[in-house]
DNA sequence: CATTATTGTAAAAACGTTATTACAAGTTAA
DNA sequence: TTAACTTGTAATAACGTTTTTACAATAATG
């Protein structure tokens, strides 16, 4: 049987109230009667019940994180920043994994508001007006990655400006020479995967190169999408010789695509993305990559979803932008 | 404001008792009564209070899981089957992610405890006895992934027979004929390291191959250490000319630490490991590996542990071995 | 018609905390 | 010495549920 601070109470013949008033040392105490009271929760080995707490406080000290799938290293990293920088302030993390499921995502935040969790961190996997509008209410903290809604509410998010970054690498691209740049993302209801077309798109634009739409692939954002994609472009008679791969697992089906088709990176196909991260050291193919900072994005947003929970006066405009970094 | 019991039973004018009992479906409720609570339910959009539920009930339908890193792939694998199958029983799960430090998962074992959670899963980084016996008590279900504690205490555990599949890897290497064996294996503190260091030891002994202690190297799992024993291994005068690493990380350093000496591998050095998963299809150097089924070990892990919380009388001793699988 | 079942609802107690209110005892000031 | 403060503690009312007990009103039985 677990300890409660009436046991506590009874077994030094006190009241409950002086017991709870020693423990959060909000009051003041007899010294001798403190003395006793700690005593006796060392002995009895009493701790306190977080569920009554969280009844009484009406908060439950708990966040979330819904990320579409914990395998993809982005979101690992992010969700481990999260709950490192979370605990840090004392919060648990509850971790959601969505599947890329916006039927999922949708449960998990209902369950989470019944949950009384204090706030959610989340990866959403659909931008559209409509679905958000009963999500971000003020009943509940929210704070955005790696995709955005596509709303003209207030939200909080934490992100890279993932339009710069695909214009840059498109125009690296373009400053080597190539030509026949295409262009592979994922899934366009999340903004993550327009922002980096658009962005290819402006490049292309504004150096005026010619964009043909067969050159833009757009699926979901794993390894078989980008295989697949890649395979239909290497098929037709006009091939590109460099693509932008949205994230690092398209680049990956992609060069395995070309390679099963006897092509050799980079010489017939130059291949840059977002987030190759080489975690074995063994991979001896370059692949120029804007990397995120996965871990850190997670580290910040949760600083932010406290912010937001413990300060109802934070700004909601306050939005972060963190730089990536280039690695070619 | 949130809407609660009593609003609902107040907007109908009828009692608390009566909305609860609708929304529960315990007992019965004239048809037309349930009707009117459903239709205000509806239209006050209703939704229990998870945290007072869990005071009243006792339990919090929540279960931890504890990590020592959670961009390990084994370990967001296994997370990730854990938190799918515990959401399949419909508990929600808290990220906790030890950093490979002992003080930080005893830390949260704690804090879970008095979160009230219903159980835990836990990558324990230690193996020694007395620590053990403040964790495994009947007060709160824990089930033990990946390394076990080392004490006579019932527990249970989902795992893979670690020592049999080092046997096996290093019966491999030794009928393909290599000689001078070395392993590379975690801290010594956690039972998966020494169970890996010993099938190897016993296959060794067992085919009458000469054991060189310094052929043994002993780290931690991740890809520096790797590098470093084996480059100090590479340093000596006699060299092996295989080596077993005991995960996945391990064997990348060491790869990686023969590649700068400018060894080829296979040839001049033999590397077999556990776990070499390779997730981008780009490594095009072969590493003979046996496959632990991370995810499904966290979806049983997840199901066992919601059987010992539902079932007073499920056999301790029902633990569960699964069969890795052996890529090569 | 009187008695016994059945059905629907209400009131109250409990889950384990904490904060507010109230009050006794001790201390200082007039 | 009486009035006004301090100080330490107790009792109570929340927080939002659910379950148990009790009691009406209605229906079924003799």
């Amino acid at each position: 049987m677990t300890v409660r601070l009436v046991d506590i109470a009874e077994h030094l013949g006190i009241s409950v109230s002086t017991v709870s008033r020693v423990i959060n040392g909000k009051d003041r105490v007899k010294d001798e009667t403190r003395k006793r009271v700690l005593e006796a929760v060392e002995e009895l080995q009493y701790r306190p019940n977080e569920i009554a707490r969280s009844l009484r406080y009406q908060n439950s000290m708990t966040i979330a994180v819904i990320v579409p799938d914990l395998s993809n290293n982005f979101f690992n990293l992010l969700t481990k920043g999260a709950a490192t920088a979370a605990k840090e302030d004392n919060y648990l993390t509850i971790l959601c994994n969505s599947d890329y499921d916006q039927k999922m995502e949708q449960e998990y935040m209902n369950l989470l508001v019944q949950k009384q969790v204090d706030g959610v961190i989340l990866a959403t996997v659909c931008k559209e007006k409509d679905y958000f509008e009963n999500i971000i209410t003020d009943d509940m903290p929210v704070v955005f990655v790696d995709n955005l809604p596509d709303v003209d509410l207030d939200f909080n998010y934490v992100t890279i400006d993932n339009e710069r970054a695909a214009y840059d690498l498109t125009a690296h691209l373009i400053q080597q020479g190539y030509e026949d740049i295409a262009v592979l993302t994922g899934s366009l209801h999340e903004t993550s995967a327009v922002k980096r077309l658009q962005g290819w798109e402006n490049a292309m634009k504004s150096h005026d190169m010619t964009i043909n739409q067969q050159f833009i692939g757009v699926g979901d954002f794993r390894i078989e999408s980008g295989y697949n994609m890649m395979a239909s472009m290497l098929n037709r008679r006009k091939r590109p010789d460099a693509v932008l791969a949205a994230n690092n697992y398209l680049a990956y089906g992609a060069i395995r695509a070309a390679q099963d088709k006897g092509l050799l990176i980079p010489d017939d196909l130059y291949v840059v993305c977002f987030d190759a991260v080489d975690k074995t050291g063994l991979i001896n193919i370059n692949i120029p990559s804007i990397i995120q900072p996965a871990q850190k994005i997670g580290e910040v947003a949760a600083e932010t979803l406290v912010k937001r929970i413990t300060d109802k006066n934070y700004t909601l405009y306050d939005n972060i932008i963190l730089e990536p970094i280039f690695k070619g």
